[in-house]
DNA sequence: CGCAACCTTACGCGAACCTTACGGGGTACA
DNA sequence: TGTACCCCGTAAGGTTCGCGTAAGGTTGCG
């Protein structure tokens, strides 16, 4: 999942990158909102982790002017605990939840979860395609009752189209869920992920769409 | 578990019974504060969901004369969506989580089962993998019915791994658990210490995601 | 047939990781 | 004060492995 955080404080940020990294999440993390701003409108994310405190300017403007753009993305705020008044503020501004700091990192984790959760409904169980079962929730992949091991970059190749399922997701899309802004790839590095995918869980799993995208089986 | 129900919309809460229900919980369901009251002086729940608007009084009351009781059981507001106020008020008064209604009841499964874990005690559990038995509680190890010696190092990063089994550990996080603010280390000491440990408990147990940390074998 | 999109596979680099030996520093006991 | 022991950080050298790259094959559509 890619998430966007903002957050000027590096003693919070640098172990929540670190932990939800270990989950598999690509995590774009920016101390200012202009930086944050531009990388959301390059392409959007799943989740924004948003400080409101920050050095130029308040987080819940930004959050406004998301809104305000109709971009639906949950926003999740991480607030000291005495701000209540910016709490309620964010909740009406559209804010989806919000984490007092200094937080747990699990919660964290939990809350994200349960927010990404609620427009998507199922997407959280356990998808079963033919003999594999495939866990949005802890990231897993049995084939047949057997674990398989993705690397990082089949895992979220994999999860971006079951997330999308059973639509035709276009090689952008994909490849803006591998690669981070600034970080983009010149080759065909995505069809070769397509390609060991495919050697691990079954050959009919992914199917193409010529011209179009790659999508799960129907 | 016993889960204590206060809702006074039959049309709410007969579902969400028979969900709970369903997932092995003991639901009992009030629909005034009264006899959610006695019933809770009687024998404690593990988990209280509350509604605020009640005919025989308001809810937040419930919850502070509770916490006022010293009563700690987790707390978990159902509310309307236009109701941000009391969100908060509840949050102050120590409730631990809400649910917006009309409520998604998986939703309010996971929040339930996060709720809870916040406060367990895992450490009186005896966890076995393969010919080896981990004690959280008394510090020891046995490998095949023969006690095994850890250092203090070995022991923690076991530790660790044992707590948030199954889930991968970023290196920095176990790193965290060994060394003090300030007393940081800066080699490959942790590697050292993973690849003792291997060497006294078995190749297997502590497997590598590369990029992302260590997990304990599944 | 021709061309473009896509598939597969091998290769190689570089980073991440493993192993092992060494030595400092602490502790115990005489 | 000396000696024996052992924990543990350090560093060096070796190994593994993910991943991007590119070359050559396959598919499919006009």
């Amino acid at each position: 999942m890619r998430i966007l955080l903002i957050e000027d404080e590096a003693a919070l940020a640098g172990p929540l990158v670190e932990h939800l990294a270990a989950d598999r999440h690509l995590v774009e993390w920016f101390d200012t909102l202009a930086d944050a701003e531009s990388a959301e409108r390059a392409s959007p994310f799943d989740v924004i982790l948003l400080d409101l405190h920050l050095p130029d300017g308040d987080g819940l403007e930004f959050l406004k002017s998301l809104r305000d753009r109709r971009v639906h993305t949950p926003v999740l705020i991480l607030t000291a605990r005495d701000k209540v008044s910016d709490r309620i503020k964010g909740l009406n501004l559209g804010a989806d939840d919000y984490v007092i700091k200094p937080f747990d990192l699990d919660e964290v984790k939990a809350r994200i979860h349960t927010v990404c959760r609620r427009g998507e409904d199922k997407l959280a169980q356990i998808t079963a395609i033919g003999d594999l079962s495939i866990s949005l929730a802890d990231h897993s992949v049995m084939r047949a009752d057997v674990p398989v091991r993705l690397t990082t970059r089949e895992w979220q190749v994999l999860e971006t189209l079951v997330r999308r399922k059973p639509a035709v997701v276009p090689r952008e899309s994909l490849e803006a869920a591998l690669y981070a802004f600034g970080e983009e790839v010149e080759s065909n590095a995505l069809e070769a992920h397509i390609s060991r995918l495919r050697a691990k869980l079954g050959k009919d799993l992914i199917v193409t769409h010529r011209g179009l995208g790659y999508a799960l089986c129907p």
